[in-house]
DNA sequence: AAATACATACATACTAGTTGGTTTGTCAAG
DNA sequence: CTTGACAAACCAACTAGTATGTATGTATTT
């Protein structure tokens, strides 16, 4: 009888389909074309809401763009590297999957548009205090999940004893997220897989048999 | 008796100046806020121009854009990267150095507003062909530069014969734009610092002596 | 169980401010 | 005296935000 498939039943309410629609579409906005660049009235039209709606949901463009971060880019995150990290009884291993098999998520998107949370991050850390907060406290989740699988690597035996752990995992995250970078100027899915294979490389380097010092 | 010395004589005209000033300031505008966030309004007031002054030496916002790009970025990279790689006798060490006293440079500007290059590169490389276009041109130049220092590297022995000098360059690129990136998030000069340490690390694992295969 | 009261979830219409861009005029230089 | 280099005033479009109205759900009272 009632219709929770669809994305928006227009006659029934559903605040809580309604929030999560504007939410949905105003992160693909923002991904698309920044968080100034996103128009509100886009939002609108998409949803086929209308303003009313979207300001009672959310009180103004900036708490609907902290929103997006916390509710979507930070589960995103947590999906993609927390979870699997924190599940794996490999950590090590799981991490090199999973920069490997990033390109196959959303292989078009990834190289138009490159990640979400790193745009954002050089878009708006430098000109709002609450969103440099928001991401910040993703990208700490973030390090602390890709330093716990160097941790468990070097426990395992996997990695040298005298890697710093703390300063590796951040380089990881420059690395990949570099690498995304990269891959946007330039249009290229094979440019950001062969980028990607070498921060496996680089991961390699630290493996024990790798050194000889 | 004339004053080249003044930013902007007002009495004298000189177009060569007021257009350089306009782009000094859309720059350092572009670098603050982003191309979309950049308003022209902002250029006129602190050069202290007219919007009959700007019109006059460029044709659009969009065309300013690209004439930072070409006319102040460009000559940025070649400056930091190209040139110093070109002139040194030692390319590897020369790439060394350019990326551990590239914090430096303009410590607050890059903690806080990232590199304007890769700004660009990740705002408007998916919105507007003619900027991608322009961008990848620059980051073209910079790995070149950078790809012909590791070959020195190769071939003055200092790196393995069997690394791909091509590849390489590109993570290279990849990993200084991240840590930059990285920094922003966080505002940390330090952890600009460490994270650039890191690429040191890599190029150190691409040596000889740290080789054992 | 029905009526009342109130809160929630939207829709419609409008506004104030912004912003890129244009038009026209003017002054200096070659 | 013609062209280049600006200045001043203006315009049209856009855009976030608001004011107001309305339909729906829910709790309370009788």
């Amino acid at each position: 009888m009632n219709n929770t498939q669809s994305k928006l039943p227009r006659t029934e309410r559903n605040p809580e389909l309604t929030r999560q629609a504007i939410l949905d579409t105003a992160f693909m906005e923002i991904f698309r074309n920044g968080f100034q660049g996103m128009r509100l009235e886009n939002i609108l039209t998409e949803t086929g809401l209308t303003k009313g709606a979207l300001y009672h949901h959310f009180k103004n463009k900036q708490t609907l763009g902290y929103a997006v971060i916390e509710d979507i880019i930070q589960p995103m995150i947590e999906s993609i590297w927390v979870k699997p990290l924190e599940a794996s009884n490999n950590p090590l291993d799981t991490l090199q999957t999973v920069i490997k098999t990033l390109p196959d998520m959303k292989p078009d998107e990834l190289i138009q548009f490159g990640c979400p949370l790193n745009n954002l991050v050089q878009e708006m850390s430098p000109l709002d205090e609450g969103f440099r907060k928001r991401l910040d406290a993703v990208m700490s989740l973030w390090h602390e999940s890709t330093k716990a699988a160097l941790q468990a690597g070097v426990q395992s035996g996997q990695i040298r004893q005298d890697t710093n752990c703390e300063e590796t995992a951040m380089f990881i995250m420059a690395a990949v997220e570099g690498c995304i970078g990269l891959a946007k100027s330039s249009q290229s899915l094979e440019r950001l897989r062969t980028c990607l294979k070498s921060i496996s490389g680089y991961l390699a380097s630290l493996t024990i048999d790798a050194s000889n010092r």
